[in-house]
DNA sequence: AATCCGTGGAG
DNA sequence: TCTCCAAGGAT
């Protein structure tokens, strides 16, 4: 994907949401659950796997997920320990949870059918006001605007001649609307190929600008591109904190066939503390048990 | 509203 | 090496 054909950039009468849903068409990615008659649960699958975790990484995991549980019924029946240890190292394991509490409630609230109304969808657990629109649209073939951190980056620079999106705000469903094409199948389509050309040409480090279908309208190319300007934004650490604690610790529950004692917990984290306080919250997430003896386990 | 919640590839 | 960041959500 690194050498995108420079598309032409358009008749400067087309509107830029007609421009981007034909760039779409030849420049997409084939992604699985982009297949036609991809179903809403699997698309819901998708979604919710690929909240701040790389396609590459959710493809190979998203595919056994759906062949073990093809329908929310089948997950709603999974323990979560079946479901923790089927997430592999997605990161984020809340998400499995979360993912299978959906599945309940579609189960018994929906007749075991994914909804396609807005409200409906966010009234289920992990999914959010990205998630419901997404598999609104994506799923049940809804218009909708879906705006993501691909689309506010395409919106800040195309629209408002920023550099670097500011974060997310109820305004920015009207943005990406505004845009959107009339034709109810090409508004459909608009939504994911906002996503994608935020995804393959408008990216975060350095924009492909000679790549981009809309190049000529955009108002930070118009502006000079004009480097970011807002206050500095705080990259979230890792090393040493609960997180890598947290995810060591759930490492070792899931290599483990038997509950553990305490002891074997021991290694995986020097501060006692710091180890105290990450189990326990992993405890109260539901993603770790505790048997009577006191010993350590995903639950059932 | 700011912070927390995993993981690993890319530059 | 180290920094950035990848289809967010919950609190």
């Amino acid at each position: 994907m690194s050498t995108l054909p420079a598309p032409p950039t358009g008749s400067s009468g087309d509107p830029v949401g007609e421009v981007i849903v034909d760039w779409y068409a030849g420049a997409a990615r084939d992604l699985p659950w982009r297949a036609p008659g991809t179903d809403p649960w699997a698309v819901l699958v998708s979604e919710v796997m690929l909240q701040q975790t790389p396609v590459a990484r959710v493809e190979p995991v998203w595919r056994e997920w759906l062949a073990r549980w093809p329908t929310p019924a089948a997950m709603a029946q999974a323990s979560p320990a079946e479901v923790i240890r089927a997430w592999g190292k997605l990161g984020y394991p809340r998400r499995a949870l979360r993912l299978r509490e959906a599945a309940v409630a579609v189960t018994e609230r929906h007749g075991g059918l994914v909804p396609a109304e807005v409200e409906e969808l966010e009234a289920l657990p992990g999914v959010g006001t990205y998630t419901a629109r997404a598999v609104s649209c994506f799923g049940h073939h809804r218009r909708q605007p879906v705006v993501d951190t691909n689309v506010r980056r395409v919106v800040a620079r195309l629209v408002h001649a920023q550099a670097e999106a500011a974060p997310a705000r109820a305004a920015d469903l009207t943005d990406i609307a505004a845009l959107a094409p009339e034709d109810h199948d090409r508004a459909v389509r608009f939504s994911v190929a906002v996503m994608e050309l935020g995804a393959l040409v408008c990216v975060a480090g350095t924009p492909r600008c000679p790549a981009c279908p809309v190049r000529d309208r955009c108002a930070w190319r118009l502006a000079g591109s004009p480097a970011y300007d807002g206050p500095p934004r705080r990259v979230q650490g890792f090393a040493g904190t609960d997180r890598q604690v947290r995810g060591r610790l759930l490492d070792v529950l899931r290599a483990a066939s038997e509950p553990v004692p305490a002891e074997a917990l021991t290694p995986v984290w020097d501060d006692a503390v710091q180890r105290s306080r990450c189990l326990d919250s992993l405890l109260v997430d539901g993603l770790v048990a505790q048997t009577e003896d006191g010993r350590f386990t995903l639950p059932d």
